[in-house]
DNA sequence: GTCTATATGCGGATAGAC
DNA sequence: GTCTATCCGCATATAGAC
């Protein structure tokens, strides 16, 4: 009969805060993987598993979506940072390579590096660019007043973290490595760990 | 009388050779101001003073005229870090800084390091991804073979380009100057010439 | 060689039901 | 809290005239 309850399509409910968390997470891995515009809020809402009006609905626009996520990468960065340089002790090494371990080790999530440098392309943006200056200072910053970095020091790690971005925006290992150049290009670049990079690349 | 010749409207011909090189010129600055997908074909039109059409039909397709951009900029690179290997004698200092300044030149062109760096991250798409990383590794394999840098600098001199790229789309020094730090920052990045970075930022 | 007009598809955003 | 249906604008690409 008509009455009978037939088994309800499962309609998973959730707070609004952990699902905005969840919507956050599939937009970083989007946008870093298409760029800002390139990325759509129907592609973020089927990476969450969602519906495209309920994405926009949640954050008004696509552009503050965009900022949300710029604005968690780069907590989640200083974060991980700042922790590094609290549990330093001379004996474990050169405080720029025990950070550069570390963030070797955010390419895991390759949605927070690739939506940060995004971010740093899109500087003509007049909404964007001035989060982006701000972002990439505050880092500056940490590493000089937290850190202790001289200004040279700090310009040359981040040297460093823009080659890696690149890299990895380049998707520098994926189905490449048969080259002997482009390996012997990754140890330069990065002696810490070229393994790590080659492991995330296959996704 | 209906005879009478008027003043036609100005149709200005060109061999279609120098009416390409005049849209790619104008493309690489639009695709490194806007990225990929946020170029427009019209934008490149306008920047050319040309219709949105035309410039489909010279190059089939936007991909196309994107791929086109890449191996030009790539092109021009080269050639400049080549004749500075050429022209280099031990008496003008160190190699690796002489190519740095003429790097530094090619900022003059910010189309031509944004739209390089905009293929950079894209690196995910079947078409530009393939491009971008074979032309990465060309630039590696000029600064090693033809440089006679190490691997290691040749990452470090890549690095260092990576960091100016990125200050470039990042826009620092525009507007952003007021702040003592930025400028801290931008002199340790670049001890070369902090000042024609600022200079050219004004546009 | 270059344009105008336009077809077509896609994506962000809104309305409103459940 | 979440969905379906849909409007509207914009951008690429095509057709075809000059």
């Amino acid at each position: 009969m008509s009455s009978v309850t037939i088994a309800e399509a499962p309609i998973p409910r959730m707070k609004s805060e952990d699902r905005r968390e969840l919507i956050l997470a599939a937009a970083a891995g989007v946008f870093g993987e298409r760029g800002y515009v390139g990325a759509t809020t129907d592609a973020v809402a089927k990476a969450a598993g969602i519906s495209q009006p309920y994405v926009v609905r949640m954050f008004g626009t696509k552009a503050a979506l965009f900022q949300a996520v710029l604005e968690r990468s780069l907590d989640r960065l200083i974060v991980e940072f700042r922790q590094e340089i609290a549990d330093f002790t001379p004996e474990s090494g050169e405080l720029h390579a025990c950070i550069g371990r570390r963030y070797a080790e955010l390419l895991s999530d390759r949605g927070l590096l690739l939506s940060l440098m995004q971010a740093f392309m899109l500087g003509a943006d007049p909404e964007i660019g001035p989060t982006a200056r701000a972002g990439f200072m505050r880092v500056y910053r940490l590493l000089r007043d937290e850190g202790q970095f001289s200004p040279e020091e700090a310009t040359d790690f981040l040297a460093g973290g823009m080659m890696i971005n690149t890299l990895v925006g380049l998707r520098m290992g994926v189905d490449f490595d048969s080259d002997p150049d482009v390996n012997e290009m990754l140890n330069a670049a990065m002696p810490w760990k070229a393994a790590i990079l080659r492991d995330l690349a296959r996704s």
